[in-house]
Formats: structure tokens, sequence, C-alpha cells
DNA sequence: ATTTACTTGACTAAAACAGTAGGTTTTTGC
DNA sequence: GCAAAAACCTACTGTTTTAGTCAAGTAAAT
């Protein structure tokens, strides 16, 4: 099991499609912008995401990617699947082949922490991430920072 | 955040202590044998096991290790920190500087997260383990096996 | 003294991660 | 029609981690 940066960063990005949104497609740039995520690995995660169906695409410019469904019916676990990184505790996929093709002494142990990880997570809807407290705190700062940094170029 | 063979092997190789050191220390020669962790590979691992104390070693002829403390005051989660697997899974561990020195969108997800997988691992002693059905089944299987194999090799 | 077993450190192949680079298609507005 | 903007695609790369090997040691018990 791992759980690393591109997870994290589905997740992210994920999020801050369902909070910008609204009106119209949103590129990959602002994206990368707002979240400082690297605009060729976006690219690559969200051809996964979009593989998976979780993310539809407008091409041209004023493009961008939306969400394919409403954000409470999208839930973390899926968006970590979708780039490809198991929430899968066991060493043998769940197979219970693990020690001579039978289950090893740990098997249940790490089957059991996979599902816990998987109810948590798949209980957690997009919509929920919005919605807390203060995710909409630092989603205001991170506006702000933009508008500032604007300012600055300009 | 990861979860690999090491935190795996670990808690195995831990387990099989727990259910075989009662009559005395246990070699690493031993468990590489029940279990089929390579023997380098684990004296690896109890380098680092030894030194959290979470065993203690027994040297010269009929030597090996030991549990340092009783096995229902040893849990899963201490083990896998003791082999070097964090199992925080935020970006930051846990500091909340991920976005520009702040939390990042998503850093209470990642929070929760690793506090849930913690508590459900802390809450798992190996002397729990010992007593789970499955695993003594498991265990007997294994003893079994060991002597086939010994009479085959006879 | 010798055997057994633990200790330590250097080294390695393979995989995964995170990111880069460069190109192609599609669409829009002028 | 053309230029720009955006998605889309493919290949490559440096780094880190994993899992493991190998070899030379040290300590203790019989």
């Amino acid at each position: 099991m791992r759980l690393t940066t591109r997870g994290r960063y589905a997740v992210t990005a994920m999020l801050d499609l369902a909070i910008h949104g609204d009106s119209g497609p949103i590129s990959l740039a602002d994206i990368s912008d707002r979240q400082e995520i690297s605009l060729s690995y976006l690219e690559q995660l969200f051809a996964k995401l979009r593989q998976q169906e979780l993310v539809s695409s407008v091409r041209g410019p004023g493009g961008g990617y939306r969400l394919s469904r409403c954000s409470d019916d999208i839930n973390v676990a899926e968006i970590i699947d979708a780039v490809n990184e198991s929430i899968d505790a066991t060493n043998c996929s769940g197979k219970g082949n693990c020690h001579k093709g039978d289950i090893c002494l740990t098997h249940h142990l790490w089957d059991d922490l996979s599902r816990q990880i998987h109810r948590f997570l798949s209980g957690i809807s997009l919509d929920s991430l919005v919605h807390q407290n203060e995710v909409q705190l630092v989603s205001l700062k991170q506006q702000d920072q933009t508008v500032e940094l604007k300012i600055g170029f300009e």
C-alpha cells in the first residue's frame, strides 16, 4: 500500500475543481497555479481521472475540465483508486495466497486495515470536503494570494 | 505514507516470536524458515526492533531473540514505526506547512486519516493477534509443513 | 578452541515516484 | 483562415526506496 504525493495531488486537484468549477470548465494551468502542482504532472493525473470518468474535458480555448458527477457523489477513495494508488495493505492483493499458497500469519490484520481505510475514505465526498470550514478559509487565502501575485506582476 | 513488505515482515516476525518464544530465545534462522523471509533481511529488521527495545537478543549457541515486553503490551503501530515505516499520510509530516507555509486544501483529510490508521493499529496487540482463531490455525499449518519438510529431507 | 549466532556496513538490481520535454490535435475568437 | 489556448499523448530522466546479498567482524556458550 502506498499513499503518496500522487494521490494527494489528485484529491487536491479534484477539490479545486469542486470549488471553482461552478462557472464553466477549469484549465489545468489554473489548478497548477493555485495548487502549485506541475502542469505536465497534472496532465498525466487527469488522463487517468478521465479514463475513470471522474472528470470530463472541454478542448480549445476557454476549455478545461469539469467534474463528471455532482461533488457529493464523488468520494476520496475512488479518486485515489483512479490514479493507481492501491489502498490495499495486504501483500497478496487480498487473494490470500501470501504464504505458500495459503494466507500468512498476518493476512487478516492487513485485510482488516485495508477495509478500515477504504471505509473511511469512501465515506468522504468532495462536497463534504468543500464544506469544511477550514477548507473554505484556505481556499479564500489562496485566492487572495493569487490576486496579490497578479498585482505584483503588473 | 507507505506500508510495504518491510512493515509486514516486521509484524509477522514479531508474531512468530510471540507464538514460539515461550521456551527460550528464537533464532532468526527459525523465523526465516517458518515465515520465508530472507535471513539477512531479518537481521536488518531486528537491528531496528532491538534499537527500539521491542526485542532483546541472546548470543551464542541456543541464542536468538525474545520479546522485551509481554505480548499484550506490544502493539502493531510501534512495530511498524520501529522499522521506519511512517503511518503519516500528510505531505508535511503533520507540520501544516504543505502549501506556501500554510496548510493545503486537503491537510485535515490526511491528518484525520493518519489518526484513524494509528488508532486502529495501536489498538491491536501481538497477544490479540495470537489469539485470533485464524492465526492459530495458520500457525498450526505452518508447524505441520515444517515437520513434513523435515521428514521430506530425511 | 570452536561453534553458533548476532552485528555491522557496503553494495546492488529493480521498481516506483515525481517531474520534464516535446510534440499533436481540437477549438475558439479575430 | 490563422493564431492562440487548451487538452492530449508519449517518451525520457533523476532520485529515492525497496528488498536483498555479501562479507567481515564480534560475542558467548559448550
